[in-house]
DNA sequence: TTGTACGCGTTATCAA
DNA sequence: TTGATAACGCGTACAA
């Protein structure tokens, strides 16, 4: 059996609520009772039992951090993990511990008993189960959510990266290397980012330049058949700004097919930077985000929340460019 | 506040003792009393408070996953998200929560606390944080590493895909498809998993053939100049096993320097099946696990060891081969 | 079948 | 500065 605050007491011959004041620090403790008790803590190598520290002020020491189950698949893992490893960094360097759950079908009971059960002092979840319904469920409880939401501003706290100034980056460098007539494909646009980053496309657009988007499913063959589709109309673009890596990989093979070269007669940029993007042939250039710096502002965020009781805060993270052949046009 | 054991049982007109016995269900209770108490729970919205719950039976009701901090890098990733959520799928049947931790740097001191501060009741370990030393520190503590073990047996439990296995299929698919001189490329034979795959490669090879065996880091431009070597030799192979995704991007592009058509000349099997393989050009076959139920028979061999204190033991899972354009010749 | 009383390991509020 | 004592919310022998 491990030893207790009790054995260190006896060891050191205190009271057993002097041990607890030399654990928590604040108290003023004489130097010499301070020693006798680290002395008889390394003796009994004694740790805290977190479960009844928790119990008796009442918290539990742990963030939630919520899964969406189609998350789980493909490609979106690479997003999450990046984040979720920046947000266990950022967790452990505040003594918090991060337990992981998965909001899928079950979602709600999940997720609500986390919070009802007090096992968690605070949450972070992903727009997709943050809906409304949740939220008011669980009141004031410390809350973040990770990427912006779809429906309105909400009554919340969030961090995404910015996805309308990724577009008029990309967009930019397209028009910085000679690139004319620049379009968007791929995407869906009932969601909130995609639609962000279109405006941020048509924002950057020259005055007199027509928008040319075109959606599609998220799959390279669906992104082939459009790019083919629209690279052999009358009025082709020579650049196009993919909404993700499945729609430029789409693109290249739609490029390859019609023999048009790349990127000397078609530039390409896309969203996101999977690893994929820099093994592709020609590698893409991408707009990447910093997702450990995502997850890190994240879970600061929530812990300022569950510390200071501060006010619902929105943080945009700016997007780079990181540039590869694919765009590169001498 | 949160309505307690208390509020019920003054509600429900009885001793806040019966309402626990309620809640754990094993004694016996009159109907009667049952539903006076069940209704004063919804009626208060009670749930149970997790953590007073688990000092009381000296649980945590809590496992800890312990990442590597290099597998956060890149396409380690997918392969320990998708365990992971296989994890917390089953630790969610269970009743169990899921705990991330990082083992990086300071591996020793979190992982520890977690298990000395009472924070886990068992422990999910990647071979490269399963340390003699910690598995010493911890003594019997519930353990399973995620992964075979380099050094030795050990004492504890582990579950691993057969990598042996995976290469002797992915041998005798070549073979199959009429490919003759068969090599090995990538990976570092210091790592254990790589010296099981290369043992398997060797088992499978036909008795007269000579082993080829070539290792590099596994970048793509490594594996492109080790690949361009090994093609362009007298006794070149028409086949390459490749230790992963990296090896084998390297090959398609040594190919494709030196004009060998693929898969007519050259046959190409990757182990992994990262979402980067189904997308190359051509589309890799693969040796391919399942890292769903790998996490999931990792959960489970960890929650018999929990609640039964079951023996150690170790299992291997079979690998299967996807077939794609990189072996396919007709 | 139900009520009583104590323990789980801490923290926090009193006195001393 | 330190010691005593009461919570924290629940589980569980033991007794009724």
């Amino acid at each position: 059996m491990a030893a207790t605050i009790h054995d260190v007491a006896k060891l050191a011959g205190v009271h057993y609520s002097t041990v607890s004041r030399v654990q928590n620090g604040k108290a003023k403790i004489t130097q010499e009772t301070k020693e006798k008790i680290y002395s008889a803590m390394k003796q009994l190598d004694y740790h805290p039992n977190s479960v009844a520290r928790n119990l008796a002020n009442g918290l539990s020491g742990a963030i939630g951090v919520v899964v969406d189950a189609k998350d789980a698949e493909a490609f979106s893992n690479v997003f999450f993990s990046r984040s979720l490893f920046a947000i266990e960094r950022a967790a452990q360097l505040r003594g918090y511990n991060v337990i992981i759950a998965n909001g899928g079908s079950h979602s709600g009971n999940a997720v609500e008993s986390l919070v009802l059960q007090k096992k968690v002092d605070g949450l972070i979840l992903p727009p997709s189960t943050a809906k409304p319904a949740l939220i008011q469920k669980i009141g004031d409880f410390p809350l973040v959510i990770l990427g912006q939401p779809d429906t309105g501003r909400l009554c919340a706290s969030w961090v995404d990266n910015n996805n309308e100034q990724g577009a008029e980056l990309a967009v930019e460098h397209l028009y910085l290397k000679g690139y004319e007539k620049i379009a968007y494909l791929g995407g869906d646009r009932k969601l909130g980012f995609v639609e962000r980053r279109i405006k941020g496309y048509l924002n950057a657009l020259r005055k007199d330049a027509p928008g040319i988007i075109v959606t599609c499913e998220s799959v390279p063959e669906q992104a082939c058949l459009a790019g083919m589709s629209m690279l052999s109309s009358k009025d082709a673009p020579d650049a196009i700004l993919c909404n993700d890596n499945m729609a430029a990989l789409g693109v290249i093979q739609a490029a390859r097919k019609l023999n048009i070269p790349i990127p000397q007669q078609l530039g390409i940029v896309t969203f996101d930077n999977y690893p994929l993007a820099e093994f592709t042939d020609p590698a893409l250039t991408a707009i990447d985000i910093d997702t450990s710096l995502l997850g890190e502002q994240t879970a600061n965020l929530l812990f300022q929340r569950i510390e200071r009781k501060t006010t619902n805060q929105q943080i945009l993270l700016s997007a780079v460019l990181l540039q590869r052949d694919s765009s590169d046009r001498k």
